[in-house]
RNA sequence: GAAUCGGUAGCUCAGCUGGUAGAGCAGCGGCCUUUUAAGCCGCGGGUCGUGGGUGCGAGCCCCACCCGAUUCACCA
């Protein structure tokens, strides 16, 4: 035994124990493969199909061949049930030492078979006595030893049907460090990251019916930018040169526009070097859609469009619960200028106060006021506190402070503002949007802005990307483009409280 | 970063005003050929998060630290 290994407990030795055995009594532990003809739930939810006609003749009936995990035994001297799960759900298994043979089963099944190893076994299905539809083994083949005991759940129907489960595995650091166990024993997991992949593949589809390209763009970069965040530095060894991870792709997907697509998305990894908390992970995925000849007019029927299909796909509804509310997708969705909003809310209307008096304001409604804040900021900062936790059903907020949005385009009507929307679901954003800053000029005095506040000590403020800006002089489309956090997007759709419920390694600190 | 709560057997948890660590499941040995939280009889299993301290005596009290959960603050 390897010395470095951690000491075992009493259950591992005694599964390294029967690893040896089985391969003393000639049992291969790890076979190579095994003839798989159905799965759990394909039995279960066909079951007039599956089940025997011919209980006295079995011989006349279909076979089935299922493989998975043992999960639970009851062993009855020389019959016994147990269950196999498989990647759908669970079935029951009926075996009997004089149909498999006595030396498999009473050496092979029944002493050296633990919960959590891997059976495949072939027979017919019938229903017991207590009306529970069981596979009837006729063979029985080990196809993978476990030596770390799983967790030992148990779940129960009750006499009002409901699941009750005992034993659960159910501490949240073990969860998220052991993903893989928490996906064997804890199936709810499983659900949850199935939706989140249908419901990416239901955006992609979404997009692609539409013509939009599927792109990818640099995650190292050597100037960060796209968003107001602070980033990862690493560093590439041959070109000597330090990199960052990037923190958001719109610039590089700007440049493709520029390039002549019509409409490029991506899904993309995006990290920023900040707090975790039940939203923040410090990398999250976005998908990001630049439309060339649209504004974000034309963005805000895209998206609730898109959303209402990806509810409709999920949940065959647009009405979706989350924690307290029952969330409806239906489109349209309400569209309420920031200032209006805010004036709902609080009584003020910001839209032609100077910066003294929202400083005054925000003062009043007791927002917390830090050195350097501007205008936009501490507009941001009422909006976030008042406006909003209490925007539940979707909605899109439109028009922001030109301060807080240096990519986006000068409001064709309002003064002082920009043409962007978020996207608001359950009180917290979810999308980010713009009809984009095309004019190269404009785009450089922004940018100039921002370094000036990165030099007053904001290191969230972005830097100035030359290459993009040549990008854009060389010309850019009238564009559109949305930003969608496909973490938070995911955490409503499937009804989860924490990012980390929908992420399957969401980050932690290092264990020990 | 702050506050609150928590860390005891493989899993879920008890453990009183400090008195030498318990249950169920899981495991091991036996019985049991339609069970289903299968059942019955018997048995083993712990550096009580880590390190100090105060007690004759610490899972429990004190200090420090580690890890986590939740809430709050900043970022999507």
């Amino acid at each position: 035994m390897n010395k470095a290994e951690p000491s075992l407990s009493e259950q591992q030795q005694i599964r390294r124990e029967k690893l040896d055995q089985l391969k003393e009594l000639d049992v291969n532990p790890y076979p190579h493969s095994f003839d798989v003809t159905h799965y759990s739930t394909q039995i279960l939810d066909n079951e007039d199909e599956y089940v025997t006609k011919t209980p006295d003749d079995p011989s006349k009936t279909k076979r089935v061949s299922v493989a998975g995990r043992v999960m639970t035994r009851r062993i009855m001297g020389k019959a016994s049930f147990f269950t196999i799960q498989d990647k759908e759900g669970v079935v029951q298994v009926y075996i009997r030492r004089d149909d498999i043979g006595t030396d498999l089963y009473n050496k092979v099944f029944k002493k050296l078979t633990d919960i959590g190893d891997f059976v495949g076994i072939k027979g017919f299905v019938f229903k017991t006595r207590t009306g529970e539809t069981t596979i009837h083994a006729e063979e029985f083949q080990f196809l993978g030893k476990t030596v770390r005991p799983l967790p030992t759940p148990k779940e129960v129907e009750n006499e009002d049907g409901e699941v009750v489960t005992y034993d659960a595995f159910s501490d949240k650091e073990l969860r998220y460090r052991q993903r893989y166990v928490d996906l064997v024993v804890n199936p709810e997991v499983k659900e949850t990251f199935v939706k989140r992949t249908r419901m990416v593949q239901a955006m992609r589809e979404f997009m692609n019916e539409r013509g939009y390209l599927e792109v990818e763009t640099p995650i190292l970069q050597p100037i960060y930018g796209g968003a107001s965040a602070r980033p990862f530095k690493t560093h590439h060894n041959a070109l000597d040169i330090d990199l960052y991870l990037r923190i958001a792709n719109e610039l590089y997907l700007k440049r493709l526009i520029v390039g002549g697509f019509d409409g490029v998305y991506e899904f993309s990894k995006d990290f920023r070097n900040e707090g975790l908390s039940r939203f923040h992970n410090p990398e999250f995925t976005q998908v990001e859609l630049y439309v060339a000849w649209k504004d974000y007019s034309w963005m805000m029927d895209f998206m609730e469009q898109m959303i209402e299909h990806v509810a409709l796909t999920i949940h065959g509804s647009t009405k979706i619960k989350v924690g307290e509310h029952e969330i409806d997708f239906k489109a349209p969705w309400p569209r309420i200028p920031m200032y209006e909003a805010i004036e709902k809310e609080t009584g003020h209307d910001l839209s032609d106060k100077s910066d003294e008096e929202i400083l005054k304001i925000a003062k009043e409604l007791h927002i917390d006021i830090e050195d350097g804040m501007g205008k936009g900021k501490m507009i941001d900062e009422i909006f976030g506190d008042y406006v909003e936790p209490k925007l539940i059903q979707p909605t899109f907020i439109t028009d922001y402070p030109i301060e807080m949005s240096p990519l986006a385009k000068k409001h064709r009507e309002k003064e002082g503002l920009v043409e962007r929307f978020e996207a608001i679901f359950n009180g917290k954003e979810i999308a980010n949007a713009f009809s984009e800053l095309n004019d190269p000029v404009d785009q450089r005095e922004r940018f100039e802005e921002q370094a000036r506040l990165r030099a007053d000590g904001d290191d969230e403020a972005m830097t100035v990307d030359e290459d993009f800006l040549r990008a854009i002089e060389y010309g850019m489309p009238p564009t559109a483009g949305i930003g969608i956090g496909i973490d938070r997007l995911a955490m409503i759709m499937t009804n989860s409280e924490s990012i980390r419920d929908v992420l399957f390694f969401p980050q932690m600190k290092p264990e020990g």
